[in-house]
RNA sequence: GCCCAGAUAGCUCAGUCGGUAGAGCAGGGGACUGAAAAUCCCCGUGUCGUUGGUUCGAUUCCGACUCUGGGCA
């Protein structure tokens, strides 16, 4: 990583700064302010905002709000694409790659914690794709008979990942026995082996903090504002691509809606739920961040004037 | 005014054949390396509407009252 580190000091700072924080923290209007500040531009780090078409949902930042700063890494694909971690870190690093080589200093901005550890460990996934066909026999398998057999297996070929992972959490330990199964190593292997190469480049993270009952607040008028913006539209949109198995159908702020499309639900119902959703996400969220190594929290009333460039 | 049904956790409700009660949701905490805005785990004391009565003992049975639905006038 020779190159990237060298690349990097070209821009004179010490570490790249990601702006993290819960949904309807602040996020967007902070990492403007600041690139704007460092003379940098925006990479976000949002596993829906890279979905072309999902805007006002995703609260992607407007167009009036890209005009100041440029902004990277969203509307890669279209909402049918498939799309995770590794394929985020690909694009990630090429376009901070690309900056760095204009003496751009990138800054990240993004709500998905699984993306901004990748990041700040540099966890490097292996070329082999996992086999999907072997996930799908398994989920064929589960539901004939239950996820007992399927648990036992993993406990075989993976002792130490069984006891990390809930015989309940179907999703994870069905994608792990296809993970070990195609790429034949326990998770402890492929885990140390992502992380010999250390950090790509050294991030240094930074988490928007409210008091909650506020942040709830602000995410409950975040919604009113996105209805009066068209999110019922976008959302009917998608709804009307019949996709069936999206990633993107699992964002919050679309498939709320979908009951009333269907004469299931009142329109009412579903806001108030979208808005539960978005409260239940921004406390993950946080579960996530405040685990996280090495995070500096900026207090609410300090956002306006917090100096994130003394960080660096 | 009369009749009926309710009144139990922040909300929706279950339950106790009389020994002071439990689910879902909300809320809180947590996990998390290839779907992550996903997925999963842990956390439940509340004058059981008020007030009399019966009883060793009532949230549970009986009466009255208050409130909320619905029906009849």
């Amino acid at each position: 990583m020779d190159n990237a580190q060298r690349l990097f000091e070209s821009t004179g700072y010490k570490s790249i700064p990601v702006i993290c924080g819960p949904t309807a923290s602040g996020k967007t209007a902070l990492s403007i302010r600041v690139a704007q500040e460092l003379s940098g531009q925006i990479c976000c780090c949002d596993s829906m905002q890279i979905y072309k078409h999902l805007s006002i949902g995703t609260a992607k930042p407007t167009e009036e709000e890209q005009a100041m700063v440029p902004h990277h890494l969203i509307d890669l694909v279209e909402p049918d694409t498939p799309f995770h971690v590794s394929s985020y870190l690909d694009v990630a690093y090429a376009k901070v790659e690309e900056l760095l080589s204009s003496h751009i200093l990138p800054v990240f901005c993004g709500g998905t914690g699984q993306y901004v550890t990748a990041l700040q460990k540099g966890i490097s996934f292996e070329e082999a794709p996992v086999d999907h066909e072997l996930e799908e026999m398994y989920w064929e398998e589960y539901r004939k008979n239950g996820i007992e057999v399927l648990f036992e297996k993993l406990s075989k070929l993976d002792p130490i990942a069984a006891t990390k992972i809930h015989p309940n959490n179907t999703k994870r330990v069905i994608h792990t026995l296809a993970l070990c199964e195609s790429l034949g190593k326990t998770t402890e292997e492929i885990h140390e082996s992502s992380l010999k190469d250390g950090p790509r480049y050294p991030f240094t993270l930074f988490c928007i903090d409210w008091p909650r009952d506020v942040l709830y607040e602000r995410a409950n008028l975040r919604v009113d504002h996105m209805m009066e913006e068209g999110l019922l539209e976008e959302a009917k949109w998608l709804y009307d691509q019949k996709y069936t198995n999206a990633t993107a159908l699992q964002a919050i702020g679309y498939k709320e809606f979908f009951p009333y499309f269907e004469d299931r639900c009142e329109l009412n119902d579903c806001i108030e739920l979208l808005k539960q959703h978005t409260r239940n996400y921004a406390k993950r969220q946080l579960t996530w961040f405040r685990h996280m190594e090495g995070i500096n929290w900026i207090p609410f009333d300090q956002i306006k004037d917090y100096n994130v460039k003394s960080y660096l």
